[in-house]
DNA sequence: GATGAATGAGCGTTCATTCAT
DNA sequence: AATGAATGAACGCTCATTCAT
């Protein structure tokens, strides 16, 4: 086979990269064995891409736009608060039963691995999504949709570490487990029930003004 | 030399295994490298422990055991569940600052590698606390501590969900950077905001009832 | 583009393929890079050259017959011995400043990736010149230019050592090191005073019976 | 097998590799195969030396401190030009007789792949022997045993190219053939007569004072 | 005929594991 | 028991060669 690779063939390959990578993670997945279950030769991959860390950061870019593209949506517009969270849950739980793995390569350059470009892959993967979080936050706020008595950075920042155990919930091996551990296996399938009880937590850590809470300490 | 291995050899090699398992991930970290750097030979780390693997589940477990002692205190006794909670905080700030690296290590096993072994892990690691976790927030829907209306199993993930994110965004590369991205660089070293700002999402989180809160879909 | 390729394109697929295997030898010249710089496809190398082997081999016979080009003048004629001598000099001087690198090329098939085709290729490009010195060694031992106590053979073959290894002095970067080690860096581009001494060397040698020179040892 | 490498095996080692870089040069030697010819693992060369490239050096620099110490003797003492001249010649048909391969790996480092190193190189190990050759000549001079018209650091490099190709006529493949189609197969093995003509050669060469020739050009 | 993308055998190198000492 | 040199399977990568267009 010599002609030249199609669209689809690099789209292929890229899916068969993901999943490996997903798989055996960086550094034990095969380049080989990449390029045999896509159906190329490994020429092919050097080729198209920088070795087998430009191949790792190309799958990566593929799965991230994946996910962007996923809860693009659910972040544009003017929604009110809970309602963009809504969205947002349920673009995740979609994506994460879509492209499981996706999320598994986002979760797989937070390990040791990938540690010497934390920063780098930090700053260009969560940039646009903490800036808008924080937004949506602050914009809230003067809304008056949301209390006052908060720094919306941090809100932002908890809401995001909510959003993303949910992702790694439903996509990552480990934390699938240790999801039904703590809500049980059919909780895995309940979507609906997810989105209920996790739409509570945030109406009522965000709505609600500490002053109306009667200290209990 | 052929003297025994003193139990205190031994913590060191497993503390030198963490530290380079955390450094590098389970698969680049190398046995040779680490066998040197503990002072001894590689023949050692076959004699007992099995194989690398053997030796990075010893290195786990370890650190995992440290984790536990350190939040061990914060979950004894019979505290309010925003009492337990800030111990909680606490303990897993001081545990980050202490030992980042056995974070770490509990966040490697989450990624690729560790797959095969993700649902016995999980049961080990993660049945104590979910057991723990959801046993409090029944016991304080019970006493009326904190509201009825919600699935204690489910908010007892959540809850847990932040305190993990919380754990690795004080101890691993890619976490910390995301931290400061969204909560700026000073408030890595902010305990204290820290502890007030997630105890108030909790507060409300947890003692606010549905009915309080007026609709805003 | 699916026009013929033309007689001058062909000479400098030569020229760039000369080019690169002087600069990193046969086996490190890398077809593909050859193929680019001359701005043709590599398809064209192997429709028209025998694989790598058989290019390096064309690249080779176009370098030798410049070499046999330059130094033609030199052996034509019946000059005596020594005026054909300074300009075989001369003419080496000349081919080692305008290409260089046919000498390079000649220098590689005395090492080792070549070794396989030593007889042939020693039998292809010494036997005019060896024919031709030892003719007029020969010669001039009859004319009585030359003193007559000598093998011919020999005599050419030292004569022609001589002119071999000032061949590589000029043009080969080891040997131009070496050069410069044993004459000095001006030495190299003094082209006269190289002339003169080498001629003394020669007359003497050429000239000198054993018997005018009282033995010392 | 695991006991430590002998001395004489680390020399076995050498040898091989000394002996298949000789035959297919430094690119197309093959690493894997060195080892298997020497009855040792690959991991033994990675562990003695530092890589493929040092480990050819260390072959080169076993080569030349070979050929250095059968050269040694005869520049030792101070002989007459032509007694030394005479003890270099055997001493080099002695040593390519019994190392073949040790004339192949220097002149391996003339040509191309070596091309980057060539200062580095050249110095190391032409700068010795440049400055004896050229002491010597100096010193005849001097005693008025050679003529005093000529540049000794020429003639030192004229006579020790003379050397040189005599070395690798002797021992390279391709020199050899070359010498035959000069001066006979049977030249090759009569060691007594190349010593004879060639110190015809130099004698006249440097005992002849250009005033005794009439010039004939 | 000319192209050049695709191929895949082959090689340098690493490192988990073994076992004679 | 401890050692650590030796092992060699395995993998990332290169590049000479092929052949559909």
């Amino acid at each position: 086979m010599l002609k030249k690779l199609s669209e689809a063939k690099l789209q292929e390959i890229l899916e068969t990269g993901i999943s490996e990578f997903a798989a055996h993670g960086p550094d034990k997945a095969n380049i080989n064995v990449i390029a045999k279950k896509s159906g190329v030769s490994v020429g092919v991959l050097y080729k198209y891409y920088d070795g087998k860390e430009g191949f790792f950061k190309a799958c990566l870019k593929q799965a991230l736009r994946a996910l962007e593209a996923a809860i693009e949506e659910a972040i544009q517009g003017d929604d009110k608060i809970l309602v963009r969270a809504e969205k947002l849950i349920r673009a995740i739980q979609r994506s994460a039963k879509e492209n499981p793995n996706y999320n598994v390569l986002y979760h797989e350059i937070t390990a040791g691995s990938s540690q010497r470009h934390a920063a780098t892959l930090a700053a260009e993967i969560e940039g646009i999504s903490s800036r808008a979080y924080v937004g949506f936050i602050a914009k809230a706020q003067e809304d008056g949709d949301i209390r006052k008595d908060i720094n919306p950075r941090l809100f932002a920042f908890f809401f995001d570490n909510m959003l993303t155990m949910l992702q790694f919930s439903y996509s990552c091996e480990y934390y699938r487990e240790r999801f039904k551990i703590y809500c049980g296996e059919e909780m895995l399938a309940d979507d609906e029930r997810v989105v209920q009880e996790l739409l509570k937590f945030f109406e009522s850590a965000f709505t609600t003004e500490q002053s109306q809470i009667p200290h209990k300490r």
